[in-house]
DNA sequence: GTAGTGATCTTCT
DNA sequence: GAAGATCACTACG
């Protein structure tokens, strides 16, 4: 397991390369953007409400959001208010589930390309916002040597839309977009 | 290959 | 009323 209570953007690197396993499904870990408690950009920076209350949970806590209307959205939550969005995983467990969900064959490229896809890959509704990365429905694993990472803006946003906290598996494929 | 748009819900102005 | 941490489908070059 990792340790959860450290700088936003140090977890948001370290959970690169690491991996994700959601009730026996899931795989590496490619690509992440840091969303920190002070970032207008970030679902914490207007204060707590009901949509976002396990982002202020404790440090390992599960926040799920719908994106769009459609699309779960998958975060760590670090110290209160901060948070990782997942955004690219590389299938390797429950593959055969995560086709299954996601309506594709288990090679497609697109399986688990995008945070909405990820969501909907390992089969997350907001019922598991709140949970935890205790090892038990949602597990992490640390990668077994630190990876080279490629650094870039976040996608998608339009506040503090320059700031470079969106981090990626140097040379990945399977990146929801390409760095730059 | 790029460009446009619909789906669908929460929050903010 | 509009925008948003998105994706998939369609139309067109």
């Amino acid at each position: 397991m990792l340790p959860f209570d450290r700088d936003i953007l140090d977890l948001a690197r370290a959970l690169v390369g690491a991996r994700l396993v959601v009730r026996g499904a899931g795989g590496t870990i490619l690509e992440t953007e840091a969303y920190a408690r002070d970032d207008p950009a970030s679902h914490s920076f207007r204060g707590q409400t009901a949509r976002n209350a396990a982002m202020f949970g404790p440090p390992g806590t599960v926040y799920v959001y719908l994106s769009y209307g459609l699309h779960f959205c998958l975060n760590v939550v670090g110290r209160p208010g901060e948070a990782v969005l997942i955004r690219a995983l590389r299938p390797e467990l429950g593959i055969d589930a995560m086709a299954t969900r996601r309506g594709m064959a288990v090679d497609s490229p697109l399986l688990a390309s995008g945070p909405g896809r990820i969501g909907q890959a390992l089969g997350l509704t907001l019922a598991d916002s709140g949970k935890r990365f205790d090892g038990n429905e949602f597990r992490l694993i640390p990668p077994e040597a630190v990876p080279d990472l490629v650094t870039g803006p976040r996608i998608g946003i339009t506040r503090a839309a320059d700031r470079p906290w969106r981090f990626g598996l140097k040379g990945a494929r399977g990146l929801s977009r390409p760095f730059a």
